[in-house]
DNA sequence: CATAAATGCTACTCTAGAGTATAAACATAG
DNA sequence: CTATGTTTATACTCTAGAGTAGCATTTATG
């Protein structure tokens, strides 16, 4: 599908007929379609049995189609497991900044923060697992990447909570430290939550949020 | 090496003279060692590449051995990882029962049980990251006896809470459900602590237990 | 409806690693 | 110093799965 995308590209340039755009991009829709069922499948596997357990055999299977129409969409399995630890982490991330472009004060914010980035974790729940389990099985260069989308995550939370400690709604010694603590936290909850389990997404939520305001609460009382 | 452990016992049993018996037990103390040195370098392994991606040739090679001689201290590959897994979750239970039996109010347990785990999960780390990774590789038997073991672990922290509920100490709205995010926070240091990186194992330690603390602390101020 | 382009499948190759049959080396007892 | 048992290595087997070459089928276009 990059010969199609540049195809596209050039029908765009040159200025071809309308229609024949309008087909290009039908495909393009498509294709991203087909890319997005793989990963899902394949997330759903390396999920259930672990990225090197999963066989692309099996993944196939289960889309009604064979191998090769896998590797057609994807280089290699490797890129299949970039895109899912990807697609776990860019979804926290941009929960994250969404909530934070919320005005309010930081207790306010955090507990933004905290309800959408705790949704999005349950609701993408394989991606976030398979991210946190599988980054060992990663390229070197995807697993720079990788990092980096999680470490900007970490220093715009550490920024909230620091923001917090200057207004005195939070307690914290140390922003940085604390925002690993919280990250943690929310991480957890993919490790940990059972659809159809104990307790429901909301109750987790909330709990989260709970637990989150604890840990940033003044020793004094309470604040947000 | 279970034939030799029968005919240590027999030779208990059947009262041999004092230097068999002696001679016997030499052999299981090596027999323990050489399967404890196994199950270290596989670990390393397991931690470093994950269990799938692990050659039992590459273990052997770094002990200097070859594949069948690892065969001759473990039936397979899968009873190896499971005994990692189960070492990272009953050295965590034993430190919490100890921790448990140490005498003081809720507050002093807490503090002393969450010492102590974390430390010892920041000196077994390998072992319990492995088992936070791959428990998804376990025979579904194994699985079971380790979901147990950390259901225990999980049931007990959740009797301290509720005792401290009790005597005021805490304020927790569900005992259970706030152990899970307890030892959640314990779990975490696993698979972020990394040796020799940004903070110690001591600012970490102090660390969770200043967020454990504050997660059961009640909002009117503070305790223990 | 013919032809070209794209899409997908059949049928492989090749590597790698789990597990083993068997022989060598070593120790121990008599 | 030989016989017996134990420990370890050599040298395999066999399966399974990643990745591919080339053929078949479908779809779009003049």
């Amino acid at each position: 599908m990059h010969k199609l995308a540049d195809v596209t590209d050039i029908a765009d340039l040159m200025d071809k007929p309308r229609k024949k755009r309008a087909v290009a991009q039908l495909k393009d829709e498509i294709t991203a379609y087909k890319r997005r069922r793989i990963l899902e499948e394949a997330s759903h596997f390396f999920f259930l049995n672990g990225y090197e357990a999963t066989t692309l055999d099996s993944v196939a299977e289960q889309l009604n189609v064979t191998k090769p129409f896998i590797y057609s969409y994807y280089k290699n399995k490797g890129e299949l497991l970039y895109e899912i630890c990807q697609t776990g982490i860019q979804l926290s991330l941009s929960a994250l900044e969404e909530a934070l472009a919320v005005e309010g004060t930081a207790s306010e914010q955090l507990k933004i923060v905290v309800e959408r980035v705790a949704r999005i974790i349950i609701e993408n729940q394989r991606y976030v697992t398979v991210y946190l389990r599988e980054e060992k099985c990663l390229q070197p260069e995807d697993a720079r990447r990788i990092r980096d989308l999680r470490h900007t995550f970490d220093t715009k939370l550490a920024a909230l909570l620091d923001k917090g400690k200057r207004t005195g709604e939070f307690e914290v010694m140390h922003p940085s430290r604390t925002a690993i603590w919280v990250s943690g936290l929310l991480s957890w909850i993919a490790l940990w939550y059972h659809e159809g389990g104990r307790w429901s997404a909301t109750e987790v939520v909330m709990d989260a949020i709970t637990m989150v305001q604890k840990m940033v609460q003044p020793a004094g009382g309470k604040h947000g």
